[in-house]
DNA sequence: CATGAATGAGAATTCATTCAT
DNA sequence: TATGAATGAATTCTCATTCAT
């Protein structure tokens, strides 16, 4: 997410003109909001966070709520595919199923505690009521999406046997929450302290153990 | 949570000086920092909506961030009474047990859910790396707080009998995300468009379920 | 016009605050409107001549153009005086009238002559576009109410057998442009060339003849 | 006046470059103008007005002063022909003299009231201090050369035993502000509002009877 | 203690102008 | 020649802060 397409270029060529002058202001602008929120950032500063003048800024955004609105509606559309990505092999057993729980949860996890991601996430809670359709674009294309996802996969596990439940969508929550919950909102609050290894290992045994629990196949007839 | 102290003077009253207009100011600032943030506040709003000169403000505070640290700590003091305030009557069976923890579940969802609540944890979530002190007194005075009461509460329903759980902390987290989790998720996202009563209904019923499906003592031998 | 009421304060003293200050910053901002129009007048400028920052400006008047509105207006409102304070002594016999319609007409020609109204004329027509409401209250307070003033007065002359004449209104008019027309206009667009008491002499001379040819009552019988 | 030139070329082949540019840019850069005086007018309105981008009109003019200096000029030669071009067929009698007062006053008024031309005067007036040289171009090739060319016509007349004055040129401005005046100072004033036909019409018999009054050959002996 | 009035610094936005292509 | 893209220098207006009263 940092700087998202500035891969595509020669890192210290110098911007040549034309779109890609407009990617390094979009980059920047990223920058300078997740670190300043929308009210605390200046044109000024991320026209020189892009080595860029304020006039070209205004020739490819119409002004600072449209820059802050394309830039972020732009990054939200990315940030969904990390997780999306994630494409399980089948499973064939019981400990496939485990295995492959074991495996969502840590990219998630992962993908969670990106400090990026943690930043926007914060950006766009603080900025809820400033741009609505921000939020609710972050909201139905990221964890929305997500449990959606995730919920159509459990139903397949249901139906191939491997687990049990009645609604899907609950048990995707459920999943999420029991695992990622508590971390992510104390990343929420404290950015300087990011879980630990250990931490965010103990978090998804404990979080897949209770979700074996509720949902787990009961073989034990 | 709306003017939290102003219950405490004659409501119309021409507030006097002193102790007074601090209130005054205080009341006003975080009305207008829950609807602007701390950037887009201005200290004109502030003292508009205080009905006060701004130098009276800055009689009573140092300046803008004392004004939003003070007013916020302050606020997060409060915030934490309503749900630590809970006090169940002794459980004298698994049936009161059963309603203890639906009783809780709802006044929780109820305090989280309000507005204003709400509101202070954007703020405060959106100022977490310009304010990483107050996100942490918050973290810790609220969430994490809840918690830890709720996780000796859970230790004494163990210690008798009516629960059955190795880690009353993490079961203490289990029980709040899987309850108000997604619903909280929700709220923070989309600030106009609150749970209805029904959908925070099965929120508690299916949370509980897969609580006492975790932690209910297993009578089943 | 230049500082109306300046001459109400000791002119070196620094403005004490309050009213004094808009006064000053009205004043300042009139001199730079006449010199640089509308557009062409920053608000810079008119702090700068004011000796007053631009937010003292901004605490007075609400933008550029409230500023703009105010002053013209006010100004508009004093520039009537001149003329209409104009109140010529009973005419006795047909050589009085000649002589109050001589000095009416000096009058005249030096009010209208004057650098500041000329460039203030100049202003607001070329602002008549954009500010269709002070161009009106300028031409009636201005021209238009001139005309009628002098249109009563010569309908008196007329009952009083002086002069002769159906319509008093069209006969005010021929008056004025015989008169002013032509140096009126040529000072329009010559700014620097004022007409020499010569020309105006001249002027109201070939004028007054003409005005005396239309409508001198006719002793001829 | 709309346009003044573009008669010349074929309407909406798309301007050749070379000399078809520079006009369309003269154009458009007067229609801004007209609406916008001249520190109003930015050369981007012009650019998009013209259909072509800013570095063109940098191309053809040196900046936006020298812009609207040849604009201009170009306009006010354009703009004398109008009345210049009325030559009258040879009077043969006093009707005749009449009559042709009576075409010379409507063709003026028309002249004169035109809204391009009322915008243009109003333009120059406002700008008369930025640009004394344009307006005295315009005054000597407008209202002063109007003005000779009557007063040369009204000698012919006198010549002819039609009429009697000892100053022509005199003669001509009073046949010039008892007609147009009065309109024409309105229409300054009142952008909006423009002389009805029926008061051009009033106008134009109150001011040559008025003139006939002063000028008439006397033939009452 | 409270205020009306003021301010220097900085906000977003637009200007006239000029490159490299 | 004409342009898309860029810019330094204003532009209007607002900010947090501080006097004199």
């Amino acid at each position: 997410m940092e700087e998202p397409s500035s891969a595509a270029r020669a890192a210290d060529m110098p911007a040549r003109s034309g779109r890609g002058k407009r990617q390094v202001v979009a980059d920047a602008a990223l920058r300078v909001f997740l670190r300043r929120g929308f009210a605390g950032a200046s044109v000024d500063e991320i026209a020189a966070e892009a080595h860029v003048s304020k006039p070209t800024i205004y020739a490819h955004f119409s002004g600072k709520e449209d820059l802050f609105r394309r830039i972020i509606a732009a990054i939200v559309e990315d940030a969904q595919s990390g997780l999306t990505a994630f494409t399980p092999p089948p499973a064939r057993d019981a400990a496939d199923v485990i295995r492959e729980l074991h495996e969502y949860a840590e990219v998630w996890m992962r993908s969670i505690l990106q400090p990026d991601l943690l930043a926007l996430r914060r950006l766009i809670i603080g900025e809820a009521t400033r741009f609505p359709e921000l939020a609710l674009t972050y909201y139905a294309g990221g964890p929305l999406h997500v449990e959606q996802r995730l919920a159509e996969r459990l139903g397949e596990l249901v139906e191939a046997g491997y687990l049990a439940m009645t609604n899907p969508v609950v048990a995707a929550q459920h999943f999420g929450y029991l695992i990622v919950g508590p971390l992510q909102t104390r990343a929420m609050f404290a950015p300087g302290n990011l879980p630990t290894p250990s931490e965010t290992r103990e978090a998804i045994e404990s979080g897949i153990d209770a979700f074996l629990t509720l949902y787990g196949a009961r073989d034990d007839a």
